[in-house]
Order: structure tokens, then C-alpha cells, then sequence
DNA sequence: CGGTTAACTAACATGTTAGTTAGTATGTAC
DNA sequence: GTACATACTAACTAACATGTTAGTTAACCG
């Protein structure tokens, strides 16, 4: 039998060092902090655990590095947004579409949000992240009802979590999801996020329009 | 000194077995079967972790028990809902009240659904828990449109989704979100869960009704 | 009160996980 | 080609997890 040459795959810290913060990212989104594996998290690396610990100091330490590395890229996203532009209902269906947008790549960040509230008491992240989010929403929705254009009993902070929710669910909980659809297609693929996004917008935006809300009761 | 008797605690299997079940669905709720620790569980239970054994098998076995009586306790609740009451405005609140009435009790069940298709890929719950919320809801949702009181472009599979999402979000949220509110109230406590209700139903109805869907845009 | 059963505990056995360390292989500069 | 730095591995250790077992204590019944 010829002598088989094992080929060693090439040496590139900077990929590894990615590999490993991508692998963590998703095996943190999955378990938390807590109950996440170092050992699956080197599968999916394809390195071994001690790589983990050559880049990165500690389990506790590579998961900071991935909330920081998720919260700045959602920090680039939704900054800088005019939350007075346009009308009200336009204002709030660009914000969600921008917000909406950036999930389906940044997708592991409302789970790991969800599990560093329940499990580590939000020690880890900045209460700045969630205000990013809903403080526009409020404003909005502020706006709106001062306008007339937003119906007078809607309770902004109440509001725009149940908004989110509407917005964010389907992420989530993209696991007991799939079965709901025909042939179990993937529920983040452009198309079917794309008709998840009109309709979570449809029925946000129509949800706070004050113009049926006399006739409708 | 004098000698201090050390009272220990009265016997009664069938409430320490109610004790651990209880704090093990606590426990799964916040970090999932792999991810819970079998001794926080008995130190919520107030017992030792050999109790957890000699009542139940394993930690697996305890996990497909909690899910069971989480499950049974829920289809109590859903189950013979005649969806073609009344309008189908007002049969989808009625519905949505009964749910999310019983899920402030059963609070930990959406979590728990949560981790099981994420960490478990569904393994162990049975999806017909899933179909007794769903399959109303885009029942209700599917025969608002036939008869025009809704708007015609509703998906009602995403859109079901969505509505769950402004629905649920609020108690599945609740550690991350409790910082919003001035003083951290209790996110679950009646009054404010009372007016989450209110604000999701108005949400949520208005955002499928049609009879502003034509000139709102 | 004495004997039996069931609830409970402490200590142990076994397996798993995070983190360490000593050494090897690879790319690079001269 | 050789020397060097660094990417990487295998084989460990220590801490922690689950599950077991042998023994203890409380309740109940005659």
C-alpha cells in the first residue's frame, strides 16, 4: 500500500480565531453560558479545545468577547436613526425593517440576550443594547399618539415589547418552527424571512393606527 | 451550653415530590435538560440531590415528567374552543385571553418549549402542543378573512406565529425586561400582566382587521 | 413499647468538563 | 538549510456533575 501523506490543514490564527468566535457564538445561543460545551464548540471549529484556551483565556472570556463582538455590530445598525422623520407609521416600519434586517444575519443575538437575562442576571451585557431598540420604538409610538395618527391607549413601553415580540419570535423560535411548514425549509432563508417580515410589519403597523380604532370596538 | 435540639422537617413524600418537580421546572426553564443542575433543584426543593433519585429515575426521566404535567395542564385549558364563535375578532381574543390567563400560571412552559426545540430538536415534546395553540388561530385567522372582517393579504400561518410572538415575548422576556419598568416591578404580578393583555389584544386585533387596510396605506 | 416500613442523609463511585502543560509541526527570515 | 517564532496537539489534572449505596431517623401500627 503507497504511503498515504496525511495533509495537515494550513496554519491561519486570524481563521481560527473566527472559527472559534463563530462556533461559540452559536454554541452560547444554544445552551448559555453555563451550559454551553468547549468540546462543541471545537468540533465546529475544527480545532481542538486547547485552541480555544491558546486564543482565548477562558470560556467566561470568549463569551464577553462574542456578546461584545454581536452588540457592536447591532450598534452600527440601528444608530443614528432619525425617529422624527416622516410620518409615524413610516418611521416605525423603516426602524423594524432595519432592526428585522440585521437579525437574520446577527440571528444568535436575541437568544444569547434571552439567556444572559434568565441565567446570568444580565450581568454580562449593557443595558444600552435594549434601550437601542425600544427607546426608538417609544418615541415613536410617542409621536404617533400625539399626532393623532396612533391610537390614544397605546401604552408605549408594553407596546413596543409586544412589538419586538412580534418582530422576534419567529427568530427564536426558529427550532419548533420549522415543522409548522411544509417540507421543514429553512425559516431564515430570504424568502420566507421576507414574507415573515411583511407580515410582522402588516400587522405591527395596523395594529397602532389609530383610524379604525372608534369603529372597530 | 445547653444542648439545642435540631427539629428536623415533617415527612411527607407526596409534597417533596411536588417540591423537586416544581424546582426542576423552574430549573429546566432557565438553562434547559442539559444545561440544569440537579443540586440548585434540590436546594430549591429544600431536600438533598438523592431525594431527586429516589423519586425520580434520572434527571431525564424528571425532565419528561415536568414536560408531561406542564403538557396535561395546558391542553386543559385550550382544548374544545369552538373557534367559530361569535365574530372571529372576538373569538381570536377570547382565545388569546385564555392563553396567555393560563400561561401567567404555566409561566415557565414557553421557555421551556423554547430550549426543548433548540437543545433538543424537539425530542422529547410532543407537537401536538404546539398544534392546539396554532392550528385555532389560523383557523380563527383563515375564516375572519372569508368573511371579509379581516384583511386578505393575512398569512395566517405567519401571521399566528407573529401573534404568539406579541403575546409571549412579554413573559418570556421577563428578567431582561423588568429593568425597563421604574423600581423592577414584578413583570408577572396581575396589574401589570393585566395590561399586557390588553395592550397585545389591541395589538394584535387591530393589526388583522381590514377595515382600515385600504386607506391607511 | 418494639418492630416494620418508608422518608431521608452522608459518603462514595463514576463519568464529564474546563483548563494546563510539555512537546511537535509548520511557516518564515536570513 | 537552519534558526526561530508561533500555530497547534495529545495527554494530562482538578473540579464538578450525576447517580449509587449503605446506613439513619421518623412515622405508624400492633
Amino acid at each position: 500500500m503507497a504511503k498515504t501523506k496525511i495533509v495537515s490543514k494550513q496554519r491561519d490564527a486570524e481563521l481560527t480565531k473566527k472559527l472559534i468566535l463563530d462556533a461559540a457564538e452559536c454554541e452560547f445561543a444554544r445552551r448559555g453560558l453555563l451550559g454551553a460545551r468547549t468540546e462543541d464548540m471545537a468540533i465546529a471549529a475544527d480545532c481542538t479545545r486547547a485552541m480555544i484556551h491558546y486564543y482565548f483565556d477562558s470560556k467566561e472570556t470568549l463569551y464577553q468577547l462574542v456578546l461584545e463582538r454581536m452588540f457592536s455590530e447591532q450598534a452600527k445598525v440601528a444608530q443614528g436613526f432619525d425617529v422624527n422623520q416622516a410620518t409615524p407609521a413610516e418611521a416605525l416600519e423603516r426602524f423594524l425593517r432595519i432592526i428585522m434586517t440585521d437579525l437574520r444575519e446577527n440571528r444568535n443575538l436575541p437568544l444569547i440576550m434571552l439567556f444572559e437575562g434568565i441565567q446570568n442576571e444580565g450581568k454580562y451585557y449593557k443595558k444600552i443594547v435594549i434601550s437601542a431598540i425600544y427607546e426608538p420604538i417609544q418615541a415613536i409610538l410617542e409621536r404617533g399618539k400625539k399626532e393623532g395618527v396612533f391610537r390614544s391607549d397605546v401604552n408605549s413601553l408594553h407596546t413596543s415589547i409586544n412589538i419586538m415580540g412580534a418582530c422576534l419570535f419567529y427568530t427564536m423560535s426558529r427550532n419548533n418552527l420549522a415543522h409548522m411548514f411544509e417540507g421543514k425549509p429553512d425559516i431564515l432563508s430570504k424568502d420566507l424571512y421576507d414574507v415573515h417580515m411583511e407580515q410582522a410589519l402588516q400587522l405591527v403597523i395596523d395594529g397602532v393606527n389609530s383610524i379604525d380604532s372608534n369603529n372597530s370596538k
